[in-house]
DNA sequence: CTATTATGTAGACAGTGTCAACATGTGTTC
DNA sequence: GAACACATGTTGACACTGTCTACATAATAG
């Protein structure tokens, strides 16, 4: 897909290039061990290449995450959409999407939430892309406030509640946290859909 | 306080005292770099002296990851009996435990959950004390549900509901993720009382 | 007391992130 | 179209890291 348009020099376009093949390896071996050289030799530069277009490592890292913020709010975008009609059921499909996307890229998501956190604010673009997603779910709550579906408190701190359950179960399952429930990839499906129905439904005895 | 008894030779207690550094260390720097030869070089060995009780740097953050559970289940443990006569109470003031841990611990945190989960199955005692931590959370849910307080449905299934809304509570905060709702600290402590609220209460219209 | 074992040291090696100096295309301006 | 400046890529170097092997020393068992 990303053709190296040229003959040897000048490559195209390394910088997307370097991210894709970065997330690659970073699917395949750990997160931590991320090698900026054998980026550059998969492709096909030579070590010091991406320099011209990342400042150091973390600056890779970042584009990384970022690229990983814009996939996972095109599954969530989708998982909404599917279920326009009901706020209760867009809840449980966003959280069934993020949980599939972390079960499906368990090492991005790692770094996407835990690289270089300290210094988020040193990212813009990388921080407004989350925002972004902050406020994908904070819409759906909004909406479901209006239908009378989800009570009317704060929509900015019931987005947090919704975002922490989403995220909780997803982290817990791919560090196989909850290994003795979750077996089976079925368990994991319905240990998704428990945790948003405790959050929908309360845990309070009815 | 591990003080190397001895005077030259012969550490003393090497192996505790390198997981303490290592706790320094990583709470200082980043994660990611933890520094063997600076470990060691901090615990007045040799670079080399660390492989004698540990297999290789993974082994010292599995040590390290399995003392900061330790903490953290103290944490939790005195959380639980301080407020013995009410499940929800004892469900906040983990929810609180924990993320008031995290807040003082990122770094350790993010490795606890981070760090070799793919093969968190090769160090046992790792998994046995995240089990624990499990079985605290379950142990509660299963008197609460006796009490009344919280519905039947399968002890298992709730405890990863609550656990999920913990640490997803937990790491969006330590991650910065939820910073326009989460300014101040009181903001913190009052964002954390709302995730375990609505986990209790639940999100639907009353 | 001596021999074995546990623990620590010294030195080497390949591999890594990063920098500086150089090379090669691309595009602009007269 | 030629001369130039700029963006991009290459080579070689450096300090530093994790890890291995060979050696040294202390603790302990017989």
């Amino acid at each position: 897909m990303d053709t190296p348009n040229k003959k040897n020099y000048h490559h195209g376009d390394l910088r997307k290039t370097l991210i894709h093949v970065g997330i690659e390896l970073i699917s395949e071996s750990g997160a931590s061990s991320l090698d900026l050289r054998k980026v550059a030799r998969i492709a096909g530069v030579s070590h010091a290449a991406p320099y011209r277009h990342f400042a150091d490592k973390k600056a890779l890292i970042a584009a990384i995450s970022e690229e990983g913020f814009n996939l996972l709010a095109i599954e969530m975008e989708q998982a909404i959409s599917m279920k326009a009609n009901s706020a209760h059921e867009q809840l449980r499909g966003m959280g069934h999407a993020y949980v599939q996307f972390a079960i499906t890229n368990p090492s991005l998501v790692r770094e996407m939430f835990s690289g270089l956190t300290i210094e988020r604010e040193a990212y813009p673009s990388l921080y407004d892309i989350s925002k972004k997603l902050f406020n994908m779910i904070e819409t759906v709550v909004i909406i479901g406030q209006e239908k009378g579906n989800i009570k009317k408190s704060d929509s900015n701190e019931l987005t947090c509640a919704i975002w922490s359950m989403m995220h909780g179960t997803a982290i817990l399952i791919i560090e196989n946290q909850l290994k003795p429930v979750t077996m089976q990839i079925n368990g994991i499906e319905h240990i998704t859909q428990v945790c948003m129905d405790s959050l929908i439904l309360g845990l309070g005895a009815s």
